[in-house]
DNA sequence: CGGCTCATTGATAACTCTCAACGCAGGTGG
DNA sequence: CCACCTGCGTTGAGAGTTATCAATGAGCCG
């Protein structure tokens, strides 16, 4: 029987607003459950069901146009919310890019335990405002960025995200210097920037074409002058 | 002295959790505020220090590059909530497009009262819920469609924002034709759809050429032909 | 070693932006 | 009362960026 105790994200997820009897009170209605890369949790457009934490692994929001433009609206990591509570249907698909394990609820069972739980209602409220926060900064690139500026600030928000858990920067390697995997395909990174696949393909090659990256495969990003890919970022 | 009880949006906004007594204490630490249309309530980047709820009249959120890139990452309605609780800095300004009437709280005070009233901050995550679905879905706008798209679905968008206060589908007029004022200059459509006013403006002049929308004047609109618009929104 | 998927590269087209001129409306002052 | 000025919007011509279409290349697994 898997307890909250070990959770790796007990004490950042909202779980942390909880004390030991009411962990335990949630750790009754919800279970644990691991995603394979490509697999979905949520579908776009049912009624909102489930809700969860990301123990670990990325998981993208994604929304489409029936002719399959497809935009991908939030990119989740451990310790974040997923879903929607509090009624209503989900406006866009959830799947997982990278192996994943997650803490399911059904949305039901959740709601009434949150309604009784102001504790955890602020904390939800708290990482729901900063992802709106975030979501609105990110439209500024969607609406007003080029492509370049696009992909170096995409590179730049992976870094950071990712820091926690890959703090990839060797002992011993230059100042500046850091290292990590994509959780993402092409394809993907394209629908996070609204770009095509070709387009960030060529924004990556001429990057690394300028010393400013290195890509030693296809998922592999080397960051080598952080300071030039601030000023392709556009600030 | 003014009171909670005549206000237009007494029923609709977060308020509507709190009883009599508890909205005399909200009352107790808000006050009213006119804006003129292009005044600023919020700056961006600046510390948090004022929440508020609107009662009459629309107003931008916009972020901007140092170059004057401009995008406007929402924009708020009577009854809406405006600005950061709970610490943090503001991510974008608040600006009035229209004059607008708030009702204005220092966010230390807010915080507090929040804090202690569990169905304030529920009414609060319900709404900034709500914002973050209406964000994403701003996002496959910005991200994926084309200028065509871009100033149809936002008309669409704006009939529907607007309803609330201006049902003006005139007594007698044909099923489906809707006129309304626009609240944005073509500059501040273009901050919205990510777009230059020139190609906002040639969007306008061909929807009218092509029968679907009159432009009586720079801000005045009829909606002729409603499915028409939508088919051109691209969904 | 094929056969697959995914990524890169190239050539071309399309869309939107940029720059520039003009037009319209409202307000001001002669 | 009209002329002018100013701000905003429209229209046009051309350039630039990104998308589209097509072919090639690299890695992976059977």
């Amino acid at each position: 029987m898997s307890s909250c105790d070990q959770c790796l994200v007990r004490n950042r997820a909202i779980c942390a607003s909880l004390d030991k009897d009411e962990i335990n009170a949630l750790n009754a209605i919800g279970r644990r459950r691991t995603l394979a890369a490509g697999e979905s949790l949520i579908w776009e457009g049912e009624d909102s069901v489930l809700v969860a934490n990301v123990i670990e692994g990325v998981l993208k929001l994604a929304t489409g146009m029936e002719d399959g433009r497809e935009q991908i609206v939030g990119v989740v990591y451990p310790s974040d919310f997923i879903g929607r509570p509090f009624g209503g249907t989900t406006s866009h698909g959830v799947t997982a890019l990278t192996e994943s394990r997650v803490c399911v609820f059904s949305r039901r069972d959740f709601d009434g335990f949150a309604s009784s739980h102001p504790a955890l209602e602020h904390k939800l409220l708290q990482r729901t405002l900063q992802e709106l926060d975030r979501t609105r900064r990110w439209m500024l690139l969607l609406g007003r960025k080029s492509a370049s500026e696009k992909v170096a600030s995409f590179l730049l928000d992976l870094v950071e995200r990712l820091a926690p858990a890959t703090c990839d920067t060797h002992a011993g390697a230059e100042p500046g210097v850091t290292r990590f995997t994509l959780p993402f395909s092409r394809q993907q990174i394209a629908d996070v920037l609204g770009l095509t696949i070709e387009t960030v393909s060529r924004q990556f090659t001429r990057l690394k074409g300028e010393g400013i990256i290195d890509l030693p495969s296809r998922r592999d990003v080397v960051i080598l002058d952080r300071p030039a890919l601030v000023i392709e970022s556009g600030g």
